[in-house]
DNA sequence: AGTACTTATTCTGCATGCAAAATTCTGATT
DNA sequence: AATCAGAATTTTGCATGCAGAATAAGTACT
């Protein structure tokens, strides 16, 4: 299990997502030197897409660049997934406030469809099904920031989300944590249906905490050393 | 004026600017297609820099990319500035709220320091004044940001969330305006210094608004068409 | 030994080559 | 004329080469 990697990626996302990961889990130590040609050696890559890689982790804060050719994996500190979650729930707020008052017939009956196949998919009988749940999740919320219509929003939800992602991973949710994010996507809808900012707004607010309650819990739990 | 451009740039940033310049000025035309090729031989160079270029704009929503080898200019809504400051909003007054509570000595050494080169520029007295300003003022937002700690809040400032960066405008501050956003500051720094969250929140939020109200009128004075 | 200076090595930024995928063009068939 | 298959061309993704900058190693001098 947990094996090596799909196939369906291009070799720069490989390569990314393959570092990033390296870096959270520690197998990549804060402060340690990266070098394009030992990462490309130990990927099996080209330099070309471990760049580009590294670029955009860089962009993302989880490789610093210092003045000269230095190139070394960034501090990771250990609240950073409630640091996920609490800045997206300043950016989602927003969205689905801008979302309620813009979405279009179009855009609900998008967030409509996943949330059908979710409901389907919950709870999860199989490590398939809960992969498609968390695929699916995410293409919910991307649905939500896109609905709210900004260019810069959606600039910024990818890079937050991205990070949940691996965030989200190690933390299983139980069936009942499932079943509760799933009511909050139906109201979500509703309030946005509704025309209803505010409403929309609280419920997503609501769905982040939850989320990231059950989150800090886990790493609380597994990870007790401090800064 | 307005030479092509100063010296100190790699090719890549060079490529940057250049190609996002030219999509808000519309000599790129929204929906137009891009090929490497042809950017590469319009600015005159090789197609490893645009790449790394184009792959920044993707992520920063400036260009799209569709299915295949299809890349396009992607549509800059006419709100877009007042955008940048509502989404500056969220993130910088949540970002002075924990600098308020977590920002260090030497932070706020910096702050002060920073604070005090704008003061001596304020009001500028020319061009070159002016643009030690703005290069100021924004390593002041940086340094709140970056004192809150908090990595992904740093990276997502990042991302084009400067006015400047989304509207082609000169001077559209007056000298009351600057005078007011440096009150702003100094104000930011004591409600820091004492430790104050909210406060500190509250006069971010009115700074950011104040620039926007700014913004707003010029845009609308100069920019009369609809969507 | 410690420090400044020089040389050697490493590493990055950019250019270019090539194969596979995607797009466009062409012509045949209905 | 419209549709579709297949060829031709374009375009991207990845690999590799190379010059110059940056780092590390070595050496002389105090």
């Amino acid at each position: 299990m947990t094996s090596d990697a799909p196939p369906k990626m291009n070799a720069t996302e490989q390569a990314y997502q393959i570092i990033r990961k390296d870096i959270l889990t520690g197998k990549l130590a804060e402060g340690e030197r990266l070098t394009e040609a030992r990462l490309s050696d130990d990927l099996g890559l080209s330099r070309t897409p471990i760049r580009e890689a590294i670029g955009r982790l860089i962009f993302e804060g989880f490789i610093d660049r210092q003045k000269g050719y230095t190139t070394r994996v960034a501090h990771v500190p250990q609240d950073e997934a409630e640091q996920v979650y609490e800045i997206r729930r300043l950016v989602e707020c927003y969205s689905v406030e801008r979302a309620a008052r813009l979405a279009t017939e179009e855009d609900i009956a998008e967030l409509r469809e996943i949330h059908a196949a979710m409901k389907d998919d919950t709870p999860p009988r199989d490590k398939a099904a809960y992969e498609r749940l968390t695929q699916a999740n995410e293409a919910f919320h991307r649905a939500i920031v896109s609905a709210a219509r900004s260019p810069r929003l959606t600039a910024l939800m990818t890079t937050a989300l991205d990070v949940s992602m691996v965030v989200r991973t190690y933390s299983m949710f139980s069936d009942k944590d499932l079943l509760r994010s799933l009511n909050h996507h139906e109201e979500i809808i509703q309030a946005i249906e509704a025309r209803a900012p505010k409403w929309a707004s609280s419920i997503m607010s609501a769905h982040l905490l939850a989320g990231a309650a059950r989150v800090a819990e886990r790493t609380s739990k597994s990870d007790p050393e401090g800064e």
